[in-house]
DNA sequence: GGTAAAATTTACCGAACGGTCAGTAAAATA
DNA sequence: TATTTTACTGACCGTTCGGTAAATTTTACC
């Protein structure tokens, strides 16, 4: 019961690794077997099959990212000091989970344009996370610290969108033109 | 000659627009092959191998959107009626060739994360786009219309990344967003 | 220590992959 | 008209793909 968990995990670290590296449809149930030092059969006794195991991964990185992002905001009291913890600890996801980030990041245009069922959930999962943040500047529109012709959707993705295309090295300025393109002039 | 040249650009268009839709990885010559209403072997006629057709396709991707980007900023005067037209034509480019930005922002992380010297040449090809982009960026600052502690290179990734993240029916207000995130305090 | 269940491996399958090649039809050239 | 060049096809090759079934090893429990 132990040892089961355990392989499991191994294979699900091994298969996002290279998913995140060369993509779904560029990677090997082989590749993913050697990278967890498993034989390939194997992961089909843990995993129904690739696309399940696909989507395991990314539930997990959905969550994960989410988890990093969202938690640090969630008690912090006045709409500003939510918005600068938000880019912050976005910034610290950014910088810490690498893989994790480039996994969704490349997978996200992917999951759009498949037209399965199955698929649409993945997309949907992220589109959730997508709505937290845009509920976020709804609240700054309430407290009236942001312009209220933003619309929130495309605010958020702005957020992300922007600090997730940008060298890693640099968030903090990008962090910064974010802030001075939100708050109100006065 | 004229018939050769046609049923090459068929092959280069069917393969442009799978490529966009479902990557390098997820798409089978015979796929492409069908799309362009031509016989597998034959693409191989005009095409070395699956690598150099899609060389061919990124090469001529980038070059229409910076033709379409750039163009219209060369003769432009001064400094911020130049930006303007940047994100003008910015986000024409967006709405009018979803295909091709499709197609960039797919394959962008996965030739970064292929190490032959070959897919490396598509991605420095990339990176003298925005690296052009982070030149008009130098130019706002020397004419003191950008703030001098300004990053080139990672406000152009900034200015490129959240144009290219957002739904395409709200790019204007993204285009103000970037604006007033980069115009100096008065 | 025996034994049943769980975990893992070996061996294999049909299909699809990228790519090749001998040959043919159609055009261009002479 | 004869000949060379260009455009195109169908049949096929070796390999790899995702996936399965059966045999083997390891673990847990009495």
């Amino acid at each position: 019961m132990q040892r089961k968990s355990k392989t499991r995990e191994r294979i699900l670290l091994a298969a996002k690794k290279l998913f995140s590296i060369k993509g779904f449809d560029g990677v090997s149930m082989e590749e993913i077997a050697n990278e967890a030092g498993v034989k390939k059969a194997l992961i089909y006794y843990y995993f129904p099959s690739k696309e399940d195991l696909f989507f395991e991964v990314w539930q997990r990185s959905i969550d994960e990212m989410e988890h990093a992002v969202l938690k640090p905001i969630q008690n912090e009291g006045p709409f500003m000091a939510k918005l600068k913890k938000l880019l912050r600890s976005y910034i610290d996801f950014v910088r810490s989970r690498r893989e994790t980030l480039q996994l969704i990041e490349r997978e996200r245009i992917n999951i759009e344009s498949r037209q399965s069922t199955l698929w649409e959930k993945l997309g949907e999962r992220y589109s959730e996370f997508v709505e937290r943040i845009a509920q976020l500047v709804k609240e700054g529109k309430l407290a009236a610290e942001l312009a209220s012709d933003l619309d929130e959707t495309v605010t958020a993705q702005f957020i992300v969108g922007s600090l997730s295309s940008v060298d890693k090295n640099q968030l903090e300025e990008v962090a910064n033109l974010i802030l001075k393109s939100l708050t109100k002039k006065e």
